[in-house]
DNA sequence: ATGATTAGGAACCGTTCGGTACAAAAAACA
DNA sequence: TGTTTTTTGTACCGAACGGTTCCTAATCAT
């Protein structure tokens, strides 16, 4: 019954992302989410309600798309058994870090050190994209050959995350070819059967 | 010959060093920096140039101070082996993170998140911290009894250190205790012999 | 065609930003 | 005591901040 918008919401929340993504909550100004986001203050305020607000279904946009892409490559059967799915990705974030350019990391990982410490709401959803990724390293170190038991299952998931995460974090110093290629070695040994 | 300044430029580099880490570089204001300094922006200016060189200062102290003793503690022998020393290290963070309050984190790590894809000058300092704890971590390692060889070492080092910071970014989202336990578990793994 | 409804755009709000200029104050020297 | 040197506090700068308001333009249902 009304004129409709003339911009893509999903498109303007992507474009906002990339640079939250980039330039982290407080460095992304208003204007330069404008810019990306291809609106005018108006829109922006009309449509979401603030920047905070941006900045949430930023984080929402990501857990479902990125996040969410991860864990079902990481239960998707058809690509190996659980550790060799686990290696793919460790081995492509390597990969991409690696790659000159690439220095933008991983968004949750950057929110975490952002703003996680500094916003209820934010934080609320950043445990659960964590605990999301967690599942999803235990459901693949559920099919593993040699798997010991759910113990192991469990505390291995948890430092094969610990080194996702550290792997992320190394990749913003610029790591080295040889650098990633460790990196991804000693995920490998936590993969393998205890001695 | 002239009048003394009235602050003592270490204790107010150090204030500075804890606003920028609880907040980042962009969220920490330059009047919240006057005030845990406790001088005024004449002070400020004349002292040090401008806030970029204040968040220099600060890394150079943390590099000297907190990543110095790190280090160090890592190569003392007389804290029991390399692969002692490596976990004592993480047992005292993982439980300083678990401990209720503590949600700072590590300097360095924040720091890499939030500057060291903006600032050359910034990241260079940043890359030479990472550096040296990785060789500290080398160091350790070459003081352990069943160590292979010095591709393990090598390789070992890094692994650890990927453990490092994600343990680290995994304070940030409010670690369990079993969380804290298995990713230091995780960690002995590494330091254990090679199948 | 018209009226209702909504997006778009621009002017503008008060505040805060990082940074500067300068005068008063204080201490060390002669 | 007077001079010099440096710190200090304050007033101030222009720009950018996030956010609001309001008017116009466009499009839908009737």
């Amino acid at each position: 019954m009304a004129r409709p918008r003339e911009f893509d919401p999903d498109t303007a929340i992507t474009a906002a992302m990339h640079l939250f993504w980039d330039h982290g909550y407080e460095d992304a100004s208003l204007a330069g989410l404008l810019e990306v986001m291809k609106i005018t203050k108006g829109s922006f305020y009309k449509a979401f309600t603030d920047k905070k607000s941006v900045y949430l279904k930023t984080l929402d946009y990501y857990d479902d798309k990125v996040v969410g892409r991860t864990v079902r490559n990481l239960m998707d059967t058809e690509q190996g058994n659980g550790a060799e799915r686990i290696l793919a990705l460790f081995e492509a974030v390597a990969t991409s870090a690696r790659t000159d350019g690439d220095r933008s990391g991983c968004f949750l990982c950057n929110a975490l050190i952002d703003r996680a410490a500094h916003d209820a709401e934010i934080e609320e959803r950043l445990q659960a994209m964590v605990f999301r990724l967690e599942n999803g390293f235990r459901a693949a170190l559920e099919d593993v050959p040699h798997r010991p038991g759910p113990d192991w299952v469990r505390a291995t998931a948890r430092g094969v995350l610990s080194s996702y995460f550290g792997l992320r974090v190394l990749g913003k110093a610029g790591l080295s070819k040889t650098m990633a290629e460790d990196c991804v070695a000693q995920v490998r040994r936590l993969l393998e059967p205890v001695a």
